[in-house]
DNA sequence: CGCCAAGTTGACAAGTCTCAATGTAAGTGG
DNA sequence: CCACTTACATTGAGACTTGTCAACTTGGCG
């Protein structure tokens, strides 16, 4: 997002933001709440769900360095936030963020790109969660988390980071844990990924999760 | 959209608005393709779907008269859209509303209010998708079309107008054809609805049916 | 009036969920 | 630092919803 600043926008942006740390565990947004202020992760993660009419929950998204929180939300949140690892994040109240989105159109400009990426992102877990099966669903969320987290600047043979818990994921799935967890066991006999614990596992074999994922048309014809 | 905008800005906008027909099974936009133009229904109904990797294809979402169609996209169409019914749309190209979103702040937010909401609505799919049965889902599409058709104008005794094909109900719903199919001939067994005929629904019992979609806890308890 | 696309219904198979037990890692207090 | 406790993950067996395949019916359109 600030890269795409320009040096006034970037700077009156900056000083407009309030660092913070957060703990695992910690609420940094609350459904149903009025949304007062647009969070930026900086380090760390967090998990965003929504409630259907106080029932069920269904995850609706993972955040990590970079992401950002509530852009979307209009006067009230729909969404709840927790975070899933201890970390940092910067807050600017949504008031201010649009005094400034007033003032620099480089900012409305980079605001609306990552909008729009995140509704990419949602589009995609839409996709997931409507035509998948449990392999393909599982085969495709590690492949996305993989490429956010060398969208971040991690390298292809660092393992993967999986803060949440495998119920979150589950839930984020369209799975229960049970079916994840098979999942999981299935892959890993079949050597495609190896896991130092719960929140770490390393992907052997990413051609092979990809055509898993469905994305086999892709790698026949590599360019559509 | 254009009722909130201010004098000023809403002349603008109009002037810039090209009308024209358009005819059922009509394509009007292709993922892939790149994105020049914003379009907006203004009769008639249009649907909206995304391929994954050039295999199978999710329908994303439905679009009636007063919606947005390709607001949200980047530079490139990440979802195509068809017309499910004959009517009428408004166009504008990206740059030149993007040139009077700058001029105009009113129509900047009157924007953001529009996407926000669109947000929203992606947020309720995503929970029809990832936690609930076949049953739920058709319930909770019926009351989410019902209440968009109200919010067009129409009165509680006008038919629900259902102009898609089953089949693409069916994929919005993340459900099998015969599945949906069997769901609506309970529904109708159970007599919550009745049917005109395949493209007009009339709701009969709209409670018992958000009973369904689990939406009984705001029932129990109204305002919280 | 007849044709073809679309929707409905049936029988069966398969995948996922549910319930329950077991195993493992993390967190806490002695 | 270790035993204890709790939360979380894995695995198993069986039930049930949904998907699949196929026949049949309906409805729109020429």
């Amino acid at each position: 997002l600030v890269q795409q600043l320009d040096a006034r926008a970037c700077d009156d942006f900056l000083a407009s933001l309030t660092h913070r740390r957060f703990d695992k565990h910690e609420l940094l947004a609350a459904e149903g709440g009025e949304s007062t202020e647009v969070q930026i992760i900086l380090r760390g993660a967090a998990m965003a769900w929504r409630r259907w009419h106080g029932l069920s929950a269904q995850v609706t998204g993972f955040l990590f360095a970079g992401d950002l929180l509530g852009a979307m939300a209009g006067s009230v949140q729909r969404t709840s936030a927790r975070a899933i690892a201890p970390g940092t994040l910067a807050e600017i109240t949504t008031r201010r963020l649009s005094d400034l989105a007033e003032r620099h159109p480089s900012l409305r400009h980079a605001l609306y790109r990552t909008v729009s990426s995140d509704f990419a992102l949602v589009q995609d877990h839409l996709t997931i969660l409507g035509a998948m099966s449990a392999t393909e669903r599982v085969a495709a969320a590690l492949l996305q988390l993989d490429r956010r987290q060398r969208a971040r600047g991690y390298g292809p043979d660092v393992p993967l980071w999986l803060p949440m818990r495998r119920t979150d994921l589950a839930s984020y799935l369209g799975l229960e844990l049970p079916t994840l967890s098979r999942t999981f066991s299935r892959l890993r006999a079949a050597n495609l990924l190896v896991s130092r614990s719960t929140t770490e596992v390393l992907l052997r074999d990413r051609r092979a999760l990809a055509d898993l994922a469905g994305e086999a048309i892709e790698a026949v014809y590599p360019s559509g």
